[in-house]
DNA sequence: ATGTCC
C-alpha cells in the first residue's frame, strides 16, 4: 500500500479532549486531534494517518486539526480542518472539501409544539413522504429550465431561489454568507457536472442526507437558543442534503487536473488523493471558483427542499416555518487569521467540520451577534441532533464537529440489521419512517455512528463551541 | 457523497 514503510503515527494524550500526533517525517505541522479517548477512530490508525498526511500539504499553518466525529474519508479524514497561507505557497486541495462539496445543515422552526402535532403526524409525514425527492435520481422539486438558468442557480445560490418566488427575505438573513459567495465561477464547471446539475435543484440524495421533523428537547443555553428563534417543546425541520451529482462532477473533474499540475509544482503528497495547488495558480483558482458555484448550488438545494416542507406543514398542520439556520459543513473559505502574531491570508478546509464564530465576531449579521454563530449537528435518527453555537478562543480556525462521525462502514451496519427490522424498531420508539431504500435505511443504522451527544460533549470540552439544544426525532424522510 | 465503475 501507499503507506508502506510510513514513520509510526505517536500519539499523545495533550488534555482531557485533546491528544496530539508529533511531527515526524514530511509533516510540517503537527496533528491535533480532539476527542476523549473513547472517540479516537476505532479499527486501526488509518483516519489518524490521513491527519498526519494533511499536515505534509504545502503552506499549512499551526496544525492538521480533527475533530471529535473524525473518522476515515477520501485523503482528507471527515471531520479535519487544515489552513494553508495564501501569501506562502498555501495549496487547495477538492479532497479537503469532499465530493460532496457544500453538504450542509438547514434548520427551521414550527410555531407549533409537539403536543399538538400528534394528531396531525400522519398526514404532514404522509404529505413529507410524497413530495421530498430522494435516492438516486428520482426527481426534484424544481424544474429548471435550462443552463442559463443553472448558471443564475450556480451564482446567486438561495439569493437566486429567494428572487424567483421560492422563499422569503428573511430567510436570507438566517443563510451562511446572506445566501451566495460571490466568487463563483460557473466557467470552471464542466458541461458533464452542469448536465447532472440540471435536473436535481431541490432533491435530498441518498447516504446520510436526510430531512427530520424533530422537537427542541433539552437546551443547555436558553439565551443562545431564544436568540436563534427556539424552545422546548417546539418542533423543527432539520434538512441534511448537499450539491448532488454537479458537486461530486466537479470535485472528479478538479482532481484529475491537479493530478496533472502538481508535478509542474513540484508538489508531492503522500497520498494521491491529496492531489492539489496553489490556491493562487490557475488550477487553484478554477477549482475555488467551481467550489464556490457547488457552495451556492447546494444552498439553493436547501432553500428549495425547504420551501417544499413549508407546503406541506402549511396544508397538513395549518404551521409556518421560520429559518434558524443553514450552514455547510464541506467547504474551503479564504479567511483572515492571526498566525504568530501576524494576520495571514488562509485557505481553510473544513471538511465534516463546521464554522463556529464567537460572539461579538464582525462577520455575524446584527441579531446573532450576541449569541455567536448558530452551528447544526445532524445526528442519526434514532438519537439526536444537536444546535451549538461558537465560543471566545477561536481553536482551529473558529471550527467544530459536523454531525455524530460514522464508526461502521456501510458495510459493516448493513450486517448488523435488515431495513426493515430498522423501520420497525424506530416507529416502535414512536419516530416515523419515509425512506428511499431498505438497504439505504440499513446503512444509516444510529449502531454504525459515534454517540453524538458524547460527540459534541468532547467538542465543548475541548473549547471549540457550547451546546444550545439537543433535537430529538419524531419523522424522518430518508435520502 | 455519487446516474454507488466510462
Amino acid at each position: 500500500m501507499h503507506h508502506h514503510g510510513a514513520p509510526p503515527l505517536d500519539l499523545v494524550q495533550a488534555g482531557p479532549y485533546e491528544f496530539r500526533l508529533e511531527r515526524l517525517g514530511a509533516m510540517r505541522v503537527p496533528g491535533v486531534v480532539f476527542a476523549s479517548r473513547e472517540l479516537l477512530p476505532e479499527g486501526g490508525d488509518e483516519a489518524l494517518r490521513q491527519v498526519a498526511d494533511v499536515a505534509t500539504l504545502p503552506g499549512i499553518v499551526v496544525a492538521s486539526y480533527a475533530m471529535p466525529d473524525v473518522h476515515w474519508g477520501y485523503g482528507f479524514p471527515i471531520g479535519g480542518v487544515a489552513a494553508t497561507d495564501v501569501d506562502d505557497g498555501g495549496v487547495v486541495s477538492p479532497g479537503g472539501v469532499g465530493f460532496d462539496i457544500s453538504c450542509g445543515v438547514r434548520l427551521l422552526a414550527a410555531d407549533l409544539d409537539a403536543a399538538a402535532l400528534r394528531r396531525v403526524m400522519r398526514p404532514l409525514m404522509d404529505g413529507l413522504g410524497r413530495v421530498i425527492p430522494r435516492g438516486a435520481g428520482r426527481g426534484a422539486v424544481w424544474q429548471v429550465s435550462g443552463r442559463r438558468q443553472l448558471e443564475a442557480v450556480l451564482a446567486g445560490g438561495s439569493r437566486y431561489a429567494v428572487e424567483q418566488g421560492h422563499g422569503g427575505e428573511r430567510d436570507l438573513m438566517r443563510c451562511e454568507d446572506a445566501g451566495a459567495v460571490a466568487d463563483a465561477d460557473p466557467e470552471q464547471v464542466s458541461a458533464r457536472a452542469m448536465e447532472r446539475g440540471l435536473g436535481q435543484v431541490g432533491s435530498l440524495g441518498g447516504g446520510n442526507h436526510f430531512l427530520e421533523v424533530q422537537r427542541v428537547d433539552e437546551v443547555p443555553d436558553e439565551a443562545a437558543a431564544a436568540a436563534f428563534g427556539l424552545r422546548p417543546g417546539q418542533v423543527c425541520v432539520m434538512i441534511h442534503c448537499g450539491s448532488r451529482g454537479l458537486g461530486h462532477q466537479i470535485c472528479t473533474d478538479h482532481v484529475r487536473a491537479m493530478e496533472a499540475a502538481m508535478p509542474r509544482y513540484g508538489i508531492e503528497v503522500p497520498d494521491r488523493q491529496l492531489a492539489c495547488a496553489p490556491v493562487a495558480s490557475p488550477e487553484g483558482r478554477a477549482y475555488l471558483g467551481a467550489m464556490a458555484a457547488a457552495a451556492n448550488y447546494g444552498r439553493a438545494n436547501r432553500q428549495l427542499l425547504a420551501e417544499a416542507a413549508r407546503r406541506i406543514f402549511a396544508d397538513a398542520a395549518g404551521a409556518t416555518l421560520d429559518l434558524v439556520y443553514d450552514v455547510s459543513h464541506n467547504l474551503a473559505k479564504l479567511e483572515t487569521h492571526r498566525v504568530d502574531g501576524a494576520d495571514r491570508r488562509l485557505c481553510v478546509h473544513r471538511k465534516g467540520a463546521t464554522l463556529a464564530l464567537p460572539p461579538g465576531h464582525p462577520g455575524l449579521p446584527e441579531d446573532l451577534r450576541a449569541s455567536g454563530q448558530p452551528v447544526l449537528i445532524p445526528g442519526t435518527m434514532g438519537t439526536s441532533s444537536w444546535v451549538l453555537t461558537g465560543v471566545p478562543g477561536g481553536r482551529a480556525f473558529h471550527s467544530t464537529c459536523h454531525g455524530a462521525g460514522r464508526r461502521l462502514s456501510r458495510h459493516q451496519a448493513i450486517r448488523t440489521v435488515g431495513g426493515k427490522e430498522l423501520r420497525a424498531r424506530l416507529e416502535s420508539r414512536g419516530i416515523a419512517v419515509r425512506g428511499a431504500s431498505w438497504r439505504g435505511l440499513a446503512e444509516e443504522t444510529p449502531d454504525a455512528y459515534k454517540d453524538v451527544s458524547a460527540v459534541v460533549e468532547a467538542a465543548e470540552g475541548a473549547g471549540l463551541c457550547r451546546r444550545v439544544a439537543r433535537l430529538t426525532p419524531l419523522g424522518v424522510v430518508k435520502g
